[in-house]
DNA sequence: CGTGTTTTTGAACCCGCTCAAGAGGAGTGG
DNA sequence: CCACTCCTCTTGAGCGGGTTCAAAAACACG
């Protein structure tokens, strides 16, 4: 866990998430109307956020860490639903009481928007209300492609695709597109992997295990994980690899 | 299938999906812009409307009829992620290619757009705009409650939640609101529902088999269901009954 | 070093899958 | 009307991947 620190980040235009978020779009004048209904909360991790049926008087985009949305059964079965990563969005515009149990998976830092105000510049702000649409879009293609994985993978496609998902968001946002191999570190436990990929805990560490033993990746000590071949990993997520990291 | 014949829907006034489609805060002047760029289509149950990476020249509505959105593995492992009823919306704006394939799951009208145009409107008319943000959330929301059936629940409660979702749906559509007992036509054959809910064809049959067995519902023929109390069915589904119907 | 947490590993079981055969319906043609 | 085909759906039997329950190992932090 590199310690983001975010540094006295008080204006957006110095903001690590400023062209990725639901502010993107938004010219100096926009900016300067969001500042004024902005604050930052900062979470550690474990912390519960929200609890699924709360009050939700703001909506928030994440500055750092990991955070993952998850559904509950009364009888304790769960399943992640989102894994919100830097610059992703948290909240739906017009809910009063949040859907979702939202969890800091990592250290976490967010940018927060009481709730009133920003509705209203959904309203007046196309550019706001446009890339919100656009990433809601994203985040719908995402849920459609994790529908796949849990209805139709093995258990070690499901571990590889995860791996392969981090590994290209994680190469995405820290450029560290030197070479064909990648190294990054899991920002969750073997729980919330088990919780995302609609598995219990011990199968995800066996096939962990397994990945490892055939080479596919190697663990260095229990969270850092180094891709020797990307091309062979998204193979055993069952995915045709069309090469292209970034598309 | 009740073969809703669409009576020569020309203008949106007199639309089935008027107030509940994309179009539902157009005003007149804007309908008006839309007539210009629309055209009905109509498929018959089973036919492909596209396919995954297919060109994609409009974007549409689905008057009536059923329609399913399919990712396939190269190995022809299948699974549905989306399942379009009328109203619902299809294609990406902004997006040439479409990444699903789209079929017509019963016989279907869908009103298209053609995809220029209607992308110029989604700049200009914040209406439209504005709408689509709010069926995109709501499909998103969809989507993440389905994350949950394939994930972790049981085939017999993966069969449960879909029934108690088509006829929740069937019940706002048809306001057949009388009591506490429902009838609805199943618009999928076992094949489709197996691809919904990640399971094998054989699995659905003997869970729906199981179900009717149990007096959880009563099959008249092999596609109308009756369901004699509803909060039995959400039992089964695993989800807690809030009883409310239309909520 | 001891305590609590996370992860790994083992062994037995079971739900849903696979493979296979049969049943039921709809349409066609004699 | 039956005979035939095609297609969807049902049912049966055996297998296997992932779960469950249990215990040990690795690690973190005082």
């Amino acid at each position: 866990m590199q310690d983001v620190v975010v540094p006295n980040v008080k204006e957006c235009v110095n903001c690590p998430i400023r062209h990725r978020a639901v502010c993107a779009r938004c010219d100096t004048e926009e900016l300067a109307l969001l500042e004024d209904i902005k604050y930052y909360r900062s979470f550690s991790a474990g912390q519960t956020i929200m609890w699924s049926g709360d009050r939700m008087d703001f909506v928030a985009s994440v500055v750092s860490g990991v955070a993952s949305l998850t559904q509950t059964m009364e009888d304790g079965r769960t399943q992640m639903v989102g894994l919100l990563l830097p610059s992703d969005f948290v909240g739906r515009p017009g809910r009063e009481i949040a859907t979702y149990t939202v969890t800091a998976t990592s250290d976490l830092v967010m940018c927060c928007f009481r709730r009133k105000p920003f509705e209203q510049m959904i309203s007046s702000t196309p550019h706001v209300a446009h890339r919100l649409l656009e990433m809601t879009l994203d985040e719908l293609d995402a849920a459609r492609e994790w529908m796949l994985v849990l209805g139709r993978k093995t258990a070690r496609e499901k571990i590889a695709s995860l791996l392969a998902i981090i590994a290209r968001r994680d190469a995405i946002l820290s450029k560290n597109t030197e070479s064909n191999s990648l190294v990054f570190d899991l920002p969750l436990t073997r729980e919330a992997m088990s919780d995302y990929l609609g598995l219990t805990l011990e199968t995800v560490s066996r096939q962990m295990s397994a990945l490892k033993k055939d080479g596919v990746v190697v663990l260095e000590g229990k969270r850092r994980i180094v891709v020797p071949d990307m091309d062979r990993l998204m193979e055993e997520a069952g995915d045709d690899s069309d090469g292209g990291i970034l598309s």
